[in-house]
DNA sequence: CGACGGGTTGATCGGTCTCAACGGGGGTGG
DNA sequence: CCACCCCCGTTGAGACCGATCAACCCGTCG
């Protein structure tokens, strides 16, 4: 695996320099494979580790009072697993993988010095990590105020957005790798409803499943329909700081 | 008003050092007033600009297309409203002050600069947007999973800590100038239904009203009831770069 | 071949919404 | 200063969405 996620990423959003472009690599060298079903680290678990999705995907949940699980959100290739333990010395929550998964593990130093390095991608994996945290507030609103086709349309628009983004994927066929137990933790809604809501979807003929592979039929409708907003497309980098100089190339901070 | 709010939230995780202090002034020099009810930005408006929160505060919210309203998070004093307009050249939500308050001004690029000329502010401010994405997981999670009564209780539990943090409010008694409607659109219940939840917090004996003054009888067993946790408290620094040298000093980037 | 996990469907239950009405308090205009 | 009104809080009755409980099917795997 030669190609670098992380980097494939922001350069979406930037032109990267040399220097900025050596420095993300430099990350990525700790290579892990992750079969799909995996635990990655659990919930209240110690860690100094941070990763980065190089191939499939994995969620991220939390255990309920009552023995349920609430999946918080997905991460796909580029993300990097910053969310649930950056800011603690455990993880807020338990990474697993949905889908057999490659992985960069660094650790969090490794982190810190990139900002110190190179400030300019500090600034820019702090819009990215905002507008994350934009998504999900869309996906509160969606479980909060909408009901279960709603919420489950809006699941795999967004899935299908992020995939689209991240894998290339040009259409709007993918194979989405999880239970309807798994769908429902995610939105917030038994299993038996999603399934009701799966097949009331269908009935619109906006959506086809043939077992665990979902084809979208209109995009645009579907969208129009449960009102999403996509917020993986753009980021805004006019504010940020200029890169910097080329002498100031450093690994060690 | 000769206090810094950003210095001093950030000071609660790190000792500052007098360039990393002068640099947070530097930010908050244009003051404005806001009176409470009042509208910052609207959902859409664009904009370059963010806001520190001084004193009072706010809610983030976006319209639904029934009508309806979600309220999406509350900015307190010291916090930066970055997160629905940083990533994106207008705002994704609706800014509103709650109670009366004065806020600081400042320029996308300022903030930009920040990053540059201080990278450890910028990794420590990536650690606290982080934080508030857990957060943000914690509504998601209520709001998803749990009846009526929890998801008002978190909600009084969590404003409590964040006005604890900020305002230094000792005890339980806190002033709420939230209507029941609003209180509504931040867990996703029709006012109705805010109102025979609050009778039934109060049946239990833990919380107690007095007009829009709430007094929590019993912290550790409501947090204990609904399954609380506080992600205010602390965050992990250990892992941030080193702040820069003295002669580095520098606003202009 | 039996066990098991996942998908599907039906029946019933319950929490929340909707619709509706009323009361109180504070602000406004006469 | 009083009357009104409007917003907010409160309470009731009925409808509805999604949860719960339960059964059965199917494919896979041991």
């Amino acid at each position: 695996m030669s190609d670098s996620p992380l980097e494939a990423r922001l350069a979406q959003y930037l032109t990267l320099t040399f220097a900025e472009r050596d420095a993300l690599r430099w990350l990525e060298r700790r290579e892990r494979a992750l079969p799909a079903g995996e635990i990655l680290i659990r919930e209240g678990e110690a860690t100094d580790r941070l990763y980065i999705v190089a191939r499939g995907w994995l969620h991220g949940s939390v255990k309920l009072k009552d023995g349920g699980r609430q999946i918080l959100r997905f991460y796909f290739v580029g993300d990097i697993s910053t969310t649930f333990s950056i800011a603690w010395g455990q993880s807020a929550a338990t990474l697993q993988a949905v889908s057999d998964t490659q992985l960069f593990e660094i650790e969090k130093d490794a982190f810190g010095r990139l900002f110190r390095n190179h400030p300019r991608l500090g600034a820019l994996l702090f819009a990215v990590s905002t507008s994350e945290q934009v998504a999900m507030a869309d996906r509160l609103t969606s479980i909060g105020r909408t009901d279960g086709v709603t919420r489950i349309a809006t699941l795999l628009l967004d899935i299908r957005s992020r995939l689209r983004v991240v894998d290339g994927l040009d259409g709007s066929v993918f194979s989405l790798p999880l239970t309807q137990q798994d769908l429902g933790d995610a939105v917030g809604l038994t299993k038996t409803h999603v399934n009701r809501s799966l097949k009331a979807l269908e009935a619109t003929g906006l959506v086809e499943r043939q077992g665990r592979v979902i084809r979208i039929n209109d995009v645009e409708r579907l969208a129009e329909m449960v009102d999403f907003k996509d917020r993986h497309g753009s980021v805004a980098t006019d504010w940020l700081p200029p890169p910097v100089a080329r002498s100031d190339m450093d690994h060690t901070g």
